[in-house]
DNA sequence: GTCTATAAAGGGATAGAC
DNA sequence: GTCTATCCCTTTATAGAC
């Protein structure tokens, strides 16, 4: 394509169109799950035909895979705080904070992840039991640490994971049903300040977590 | 077919086989979603050949939709306990039980359901504007009813709604995560004790519940 | 009501010119 | 690297015998 600008790299341009694709794809996943999307509503989503989705990436499998490892990434490092000489109050906030604002910044990426699992994780089986296992053991290594220290009340570390995750998650994932009960048009931020506030309040009430001395 | 039994009216037969393809078809639209699901695929489940499901029901579209209604009037009866001389204590934690029973014993109805919203409700547009917005309107008027009378903290009513809804389900949408991470093969009475557990007391406590005079 | 065979449309993937 | 035309398989839906 002529007037791109700066001339560019072979590899450079191929990276530059492989991630163009991969944003345009996300929210084509993210509407109508991996059967519903056809490789036509994706290539029309980039502005592409078909054919230059199956150059850059030979299959639809395996450009749905690069947009699930693509998301995998950011969810992954979100619960960067909670470490073992944190404040747990601090810790749970941010945590709490940042799952809300990726809801609410890509949720589509929430979106794709969620319909990922509810098929049944085909692609991501052996994410979930390997590197999140694992991060989540790690984390609730630190959870157990604060609980006998007295920081907090005695939960079980891995289903508080588990409940932190629907909360937050629910108003990307859901997004149609929230807004349809609360009879808005969008969430904006009083729907997102008073769904953040109120999981905070039932997370570090609920667990009776207590600033740290 | 002969050797059914008792002869039945036709009318009757008509009613049993219709039941018999949409209890089939639930886990076949659980697993696969809406577009992923196929006529051979639900026919195969129900054993019957392809031709008899467009007998039943023109259309997949019809089959669908009846599934879907199949599954609505359970889930909108789940909140019966919430009334205004109840005590709140009691009713939160039935309501949460309840839920969590509904996500243990009917996983791929609760799916269906996940799958539907997540794809913008196309089907259940109405509904979700309709029959669910005004009961939790009115559920939500009991809630602030007992925060009126000082039986419990004041909280965003609607919002509580989410989070207890997010919550209980992700123990049926997500059980594939929930089971990656806890390293069980299937989720039993432990798993659902603890998430039970959890659940009620970050409702409970979060929401600063205390027993009805 | 049940079933086999088939029509009609849509979808993933490729060939081959530019 | 880009694009048009096309192959071939799958899918929904129906026709018509039993």
């Amino acid at each position: 394509m002529a007037g791109k600008g700066a001339i560019l790299p072979r590899e450079q341009l191929r990276q530059e169109t492989e991630q163009r694709i991969l944003r345009a794809a996300e929210p084509v996943f993210a509407e109508a799950g991996y059967a519903g999307a056809t490789m036509a509503a994706l290539a029309a989503a980039a502005s592409l035909p078909k054919a230059n989705l199956h150059y850059y990436f030979h299959t639809k499998e395996a450009l749905y895979r690069a947009v699930l490892d693509n998301i995998l990434t950011v969810w992954l490092s979100a619960t960067d705080r909670i470490v073992p000489d944190g404040d747990p109050a601090r810790a749970f906030s941010h945590y709490i904070r940042t799952k809300m604002t990726l809801s609410r910044l890509r949720p589509q990426a929430s979106k794709v992840f969620a319909n990922e699992i509810l098929r049944g994780a085909p692609q991501l089986h052996s994410v979930l039991g390997g590197a999140l296992r694992s991060l989540v053991a790690e984390k609730s290594r630190v959870i157990e640490g604060w609980i006998a220290q007295g920081l907090m009340d005695p939960v079980e570390p891995r289903h508080l994971f588990f409940a932190i995750w629907a909360m937050t998650q629910t108003y990307a994932d859901f997004d149609v049903q929230i807004r349809a009960v609360l009879d808005v048009d969008r969430l904006g931020d009083r729907e997102f300040s008073a769904g953040t506030a109120l999981i905070e309040r039932l997370v570090l009430r609920g667990c009776g977590v207590r600033p740290a001395g």
